[in-house]
DNA sequence: GAACTAGTTGAACGTGAATTCAAATACTCA
DNA sequence: TGAGTATTTGAATTCACGTTCAACTAGTTC
C-alpha cells in the first residue's frame, strides 16, 4: 500500500500528481487513472479525495499559475535597477525550454480557456498580474529617468507579456530557430524601443 | 439515412465536421460520435472513411491552418499600398471575436504542439509562413521609403506574427476590456514604432 | 432493368475507464 | 493496549466508447 498521508498532504501531492498529467496527456485528454499513477495510487484513492477530476484539474492548473507567477515576483524582489528587473523579468516569462513544465502547463490552457469559462477567467486574471508587474516596471523605470516610454506603460507591459506567452507556445512547440535565448533577444528589441534604453545591465 | 455522397465530396464534409468538433471538445477531448453527430452520420460511415480518427484530426487541423492562411494572403492580395497591407494584415490575424471559429481552432493546437509532434510541425510551418508575409510588407514598405524599420525586418515580422497569436487567445478567451479592436490598436501601436509610419490609411 | 459497386446503417461485441463499496490497513488518542 | 477514525485497496458494477460486420440502400454501368 501507498503511504499513508494526510488528507492535506495528500491533496498538494494530488495538485501535482494532476499537473504532471495535463502536461502528459493535455488538459482534456488527462483521465483519473493517469492522476491516480502519477501520485502513485488507485482511482479510488484519488476519489475518496476529489470525487470530481474535474475540480482537481482546476486546482491543479491554479496552484501552477501562481507558483509560476509567484515565483516571477520573488525573482524580481533580488534586484532594484529597472533595467536589471525588466530584463530579468522577460527572462523569467519563457520557457527554460521545450519540456519546461511551468510554461507546458499555462499552454494547456489557451485552447480550453475558449470552451471553459473557468479557465479562461484563470488565464485572464494570470495575464492581467503579469501586466501590472510589468507596468510597474515601466512606470518606475520612467519616473526615475532611466526610461523614455515610447507610449502608455499599459499598452506597452501589454504587448511585453502577450510577446512572453507567443513565444512560450514557439518555443514548447520546438520551433527550429526560436529557443529562449532567440526569444529573449526577440522580445529585448521591442523592450528597447519601448523604453529607449539599451537594455545593458 | 444521410444523403449518400462520393468519396472526396464526404471526406470534405468530415474535414469539416471534425473542425467544428475540435471546437467544441478540444483536440484531445473530441472523439469519434462528435464527428459524427456534427456530420450527420454514424460512426461506422466516419470510420469506413477514416478507419484512424487521428488521421481525420490532422487532416482537419492542417485544412483549417490552411484556409485561414490562404485568406489572409488573399485579402492582402487586393491592396498594393504597404501601409494599407500592413494594416489589414494586422486585422486579418485577429479573430472578429471570442467565437472565430478560425482562431479557436488554431488556439487548440498550442498546447497539443508540445506533446504531438505532428502539430507542433504544422503549428510552427504556419508561424514561419506568417513571418515571411509580414517581413515582404515591410521591406516592401522600406524599400519603397514609406517604412523606416527599427530594426531587421525579420525580427519584426516574427515580433508581429507573435502579438496576433497572443492577442488571439486573450479574445478567446474572453478578456473583458482586449476584445478585437483593442488588439488590433495594440499591435499597431508596435507596428508604428516598429516602421516610423503613421499607419493611417 | 439487372448486376455490380460504393456508401451507410444498426446491432453485437470487446475494451477500458469511472464509479461504488466492503474490507483491510495504518494512524490517533484515550 | 484497544477503540475509533481516516485512508487506501481491490473487486464488482456500470457505462461509454471504439470496432466489426452483415444487411441494406442508392447509385452506376452495361
Amino acid at each position: 500500500m501507498a503511504q499513508r498521508k494526510s488528507r492535506t498532504d495528500r491533496r498538494i501531492d494530488l495538485i501535482e500528481a494532476a499537473r504532471r498529467a495535463i502536461i502528459r496527456h493535455g488538459i482534456d485528454g488527462v483521465q483519473l487513472s493517469h492522476v491516480a499513477e502519477e501520485a502513485g495510487l488507485t482511482s479510488g484513492a484519488v476519489l475518496y479525495h476529489y470525487p470530481d477530476l474535474s475540480e482537481l484539474l482546476v486546482e491543479a492548473q491554479h496552484a501552477g499559475m501562481e507558483r509560476f507567477y509567484e515565483q516571477r515576483l520573488r525573482q524580481l524582489a533580488t534586484v532594484t535597477d529597472p533595467v536589471s528587473k525588466l530584463v530579468m523579468t522577460i527572462r523569467s516569462g519563457l520557457p527554460t525550454g521545450p519540456l519546461d513544465p511551468d510554461v507546458r502547463l499555462l499552454n494547456e490552457l489557451g485552447g480550453a480557456a475558449g470552451r471553459n469559462r473557468v479557465y479562461g477567467v484563470l488565464l485572464t486574471s494570470l495575464y492581467d498580474r503579469q501586466v501590472s508587474m510589468y507596468q510597474s516596471i515601466l512606470d518606475t523605470g520612467a519616473a526615475l529617468g532611466v526610461f523614455r516610454l515610447s507610449g502608455d506603460s499599459q499598452s506597452l507591459a501589454r504587448n511585453l507579456v502577450a510577446l512572453e506567452d507567443a513565444y512560450g507556445y514557439r518555443i514548447t512547440a520546438r520551433h527550429p530557430v526560436i529557443g529562449p535565448e532567440e526569444a529573449a533577444e526577440l522580445i529585448l528589441s521591442y523592450a528597447r524601443t519601448a523604453t529607449g534604453n539599451d537594455l545593458v545591465a
